[in-house]
DNA sequence: CGAAATCCCAGGTACCGAAA
DNA sequence: TTTCGGTACCTGGGATTTCG
């Protein structure tokens, strides 16, 4: 299986990290259908493509709003230890589904030992793998479309319910995106739809800066 | 000429080691 | 012991170049 996560560079919206079953063999199959890294794909196509996968494969999602975002965050005081616990749940879903999926490729994100207690705790026991950009292996590319697919789908929603646009990324837009919405909802709001610790926080919240 | 793929840049966080 | 600097990693966006 393989696992990735989206959101973790975006101002606004949730933290979403999905993983994929892939059978031995697979890894031809998701290239034969444009599976490849979600950074170099359009929305529409990371759409189309999650939902191939979707249908594929197994798959788990575990999605971390903003809310519940923030408050991980500040239990756990380091972003690393939150992306390890968001990844230890995945695989552990995805075992549940497949048993006989018992190894794992995820991105390298800090200390690979985080990851592994994470799942030890659970007590499950699997071959994991992790790795600077291992998105160039399809299962994890696949993994990464699901999740973007997943924060995009989710960010679009909370712009809806807060009837305000809330930009990808982290950049000029975002600023001026979380200023607006500070004005219109107010700043306490704003944990229900960003990422505190950025500090873009202060940006938005503080006098101009 | 239009679309697609590619490359480059910017932003953010965490970690490690050195210096005060 | 605390603070600072540099490095590595991930993510998004834009401009540029290439191909059809």
């Amino acid at each position: 299986m393989g696992t990735d996560e989206s959101g973790k560079g975006d101002y606004f919206g949730p933290l979403v990290v999905a993983g994929v079953c892939v059978p031995a063999g697979g890894r031809e199959v998701l290239a034969g259908l444009g599976v490849r890294d979600s950074k170099t794909l359009s929305d529409a196509q990371a759409e189309r493509l999650a939902r191939a996968v979707r249908e594929a494969y197994p798959t788990a999602v575990v999605a971390i709003g903003p809310e519940r975002y923030n408050a991980l965050y500040a239990k756990m005081g380091n972003l690393n230890r939150l992306l390890a616990w968001a990844h230890a749940r995945v695989i552990e879903n995805l075992l549940e589904q497949t048993p006989g999926c018992q190894e794992a490729v995820s991105d390298q994100f800090g200390d690979a030992r985080l990851l592994e207690r994470a799942l030890l705790e659970r007590g499950r026991r699997i071959s994991l793998t992790q790795r600077p950009r291992a998105e160039s292996d399809p299962v994890v590319a696949a993994a990464s479309i699901v999740a973007r697919a997943e924060f995009l789908r989710r960010l679009a929603a909370l712009a809806r319910r807060f009837a305000t646009p809330l930009p990808k990324g982290a950049g000029p837009p975002v600023l001026a995106a979380g200023r607006a919405f500070v004005a219109r909802h107010g700043a306490r709001a704003l944990a229900q739809v960003a990422k505190l610790h950025f500090r873009t926080t202060q940006q938005v919240t503080g006098a101009g800066a």
